[in-house]
DNA sequence: CGCACACCTGAACAGTCTTTCAGATGTAAA
DNA sequence: TTTACATCTGAAAGACTGTTCAGGTGTGCG
């Protein structure tokens, strides 16, 4: 086989994954190939694209599953749905760092998986709504019908 | 100045994210300072230790979410919703590159969120249940009420 | 058979994420 | 105020992700 070297390509992202940005959710007004000589099944294509999803939502929608796309945020989710913990209770219940734990705390708080309040200088999470439980059951069902 | 100091830790990951392997769910058995000097809440800890969720599992979890943390994976999954579609009718429909495609859409075939059958020369894929509905529903309420 | 086409796969690059280290901020107690 | 402590934040290193390019596999047609 060979390399690859040649385009630049030069991909942009942001919060998580951006996409493109314009021209993405353009409509498949006057092109619209399928691909590129035989426009396969160009009716089906015509059909579909006004439902795909906005970039939009999209990106927001993926911020928020990548939240929660790492073990450790999600073993510090199950362990806040028991009950409040502070930062260094969580850090040593989980065995990470603090620091990490701050550090991931924020991407929950970001997508408002969490709340806080500070107490002396304690500060204390908690789950934020029971969406995430909801979440939790679906996807435990999904993953144990393997 | 000072700082947490707790371990190399050295991570590992795989898949998706791999956390550390064994030692990450030990319980908190002889050790278990909160935080170096003051043990902060050890019952705290060692309450809610048993109830984080088991590497293995988080592992898995994590992994299903990271196959939905990605706008473009979204919008693939977002138009299989409407209808099947072949490979290049769904580069087409969310403009990507045939092959990014292809390379998202095995992403999604091995979290079982999508299936596929051939015929002839195209491949068909479309939504493999409609877990995938539920958690879109939860996600975009969570959403919305930003 | 041999070509064309739809799709898949591997390698490489660039961008992103997670952790750690070091230091900054905020709060409480001496 | 000064000191100690809990937590946060920024920078850097290393691992991971997603795209593209090039080529490989499988299927149908001439």
């Amino acid at each position: 086989m060979k390399m690859a070297s040649s385009k630049p390509a030069s991909r942009k992202k942001g919060e998580a994954k951006k996409v493109a940005s314009q021209k993405t959710q353009r409509a498949v007004s006057s092109d619209a190939p399928s691909c590129e000589t035989s426009l396969v099944h160009l009716e089906n294509v015509r059909q579909v694209q006004p439902e795909v999803i906005e970039t939009d939502s999209a990106q927001r929608m993926a911020e928020f599953f990548s939240a929660l796309s790492d073990p450790h945020r999600l073993k510090l989710l199950s362990a806040l749905a028991q009950q409040e913990l502070c930062v260094c209770d969580l850090a040593a219940a989980v065995k990470m760092g603090e620091s990490a734990v701050s550090h991931q705390l924020r991407v929950l708080r970001s997508q408002r998986l969490v709340k806080y309040r500070r107490q002396g200088r304690n500060v204390y999470y908690s789950m934020a709504d029971d969406h995430v439980a909801t979440i939790y059951r679906v996807v435990a069902a999904h993953l144990e019908e393997g």
